[in-house]
DNA sequence: AGCGTTGCCAAATTTACTTCA
DNA sequence: AATGAAGTAAATTTGGCAACG
């Protein structure tokens, strides 16, 4: 009835589900409000200094339970095995390291600023990689002539667990926390801040999806309620049709509703009784994104 | 004020790898 | 054992925004 899409890629629901969910009450399964406001927030209010930027989800109340999240590679991929590809690109022959390999474009000039960047953090990153890559779990020092595409980085279970424990504490770093996080973990800040993008992307997806599940029961209930309502509503049409003569009660036997403050007849709501005037035994709106715990 | 640079981020996408039927 | 599909996560690309000189 609603227009509610139940397919959670539709563009109208995802519309529906950041104004649905702006009155959505603490003590609902979503705890933190749709990243889709905190976007529009982010992007159009950016805060200069990092750390008021934690904003953005909070890991602790969005992700309580790290273990349950999108990210269970530690757990899917035990062996920490780094293999060789089976087929690779030619394209991908010319450098070992993703950070050392420019895009097609990236020597096309400095315009983007992108590009420049990259190449900047290539440089400082480079002078990082050659500490670290002692006792770097990467697999990189094949390169030399040239003929080995890159592979990919598996972090090791301890690298996961500091880099989790980290984004719990804050989902954003400062260039100084990622130095220390990278130096620690023994991997390139570029490596640390790539997983810190793609956590809060797994982190966003999965509030995408308990808001979506939200939505939907939100959507059941109206159903419910649009039946229920609809067939309240047939009842006193046919009661209308049997009995069209308006029958005048006395005010000792009228109520007053306490959701809608209507009159109804009868004394105890009346509800039970097939009155004309019986009451329903919910309110006759019910709003679940006002009152979305008792929705769903 | 306008402009270019720089740095960070989100979003989308690609790619390497793992798991499983 | 081999294989391909599906899933996952690391990495890349693109574009936007803000700060700074």
């Amino acid at each position: 009835m609603m227009g509610l899409h139940q397919d959670p890629t539709d563009s109208g629901l995802q519309l529906i589900l950041g104004l649905a969910l702006t009155s959505t009450p603490e003590d609902i399964i979503t705890p933190s409000p749709p990243s889709i406001l905190h976007h529009h927030h982010l992007t159009t209010h950016r805060p200069n200094s990092y750390s008021s930027k934690s904003s953005f989800i909070s890991p602790t109340n969005s992700d309580p339970e790290p273990s349950l999240t999108l990210a269970l590679s530690r757990e899917t991929y035990p062996h920490q095995v780094v293999k060789l590809p089976r087929n690779i690109p030619h394209n991908k022959l010319s450098s070992e390291d993703p950070l050392e390999q420019t895009s097609p474009h990236s020597a096309i000039s400095s315009f983007s600023t992108g590009r420049v960047k990259r190449e900047r953090d290539l440089s400082c990153e480079e002078v990082d990689a050659t500490e670290t890559e002692r006792v770097s779990s990467r697999a990189s020092d094949e390169e030399e002539d040239g003929t080995t595409a890159r592979k990919k980085l598996r972090l090791t279970k301890e690298q996961s667990a500091l880099l989790e424990e980290s984004f719990k504490q804050h989902s954003t770093l400062n260039p100084k926390q990622k130095q220390a996080l990278a130096k620690q973990l023994s991997l390139r800040p570029r490596q640390v801040e790539v997983w810190f993008q793609n956590r809060r992307a797994r982190t966003k997806l999965k509030q995408t999806e308990v808001d979506c599940e939200f939505l939907k029961k939100c959507c059941e209930t109206l159903t419910d309620e649009n039946r229920r309502l609809q067939k309240e509503l047939q009842e006193l049409k046919a009661l209308k049709l049997a009995q069209p003569l308006y029958m005048p009660m006395s005010a000792a036997t009228l109520t007053m509703c306490p959701s809608c403050e209507r009159l109804g007849g009868g004394v105890g709501g009346g509800a039970s009784t097939k009155s004309p005037f019986s009451m329903a035994p919910k309110p006759h709106f019910f709003n679940p994104f006002a009152n979305p715990s008792a929705a769903c």
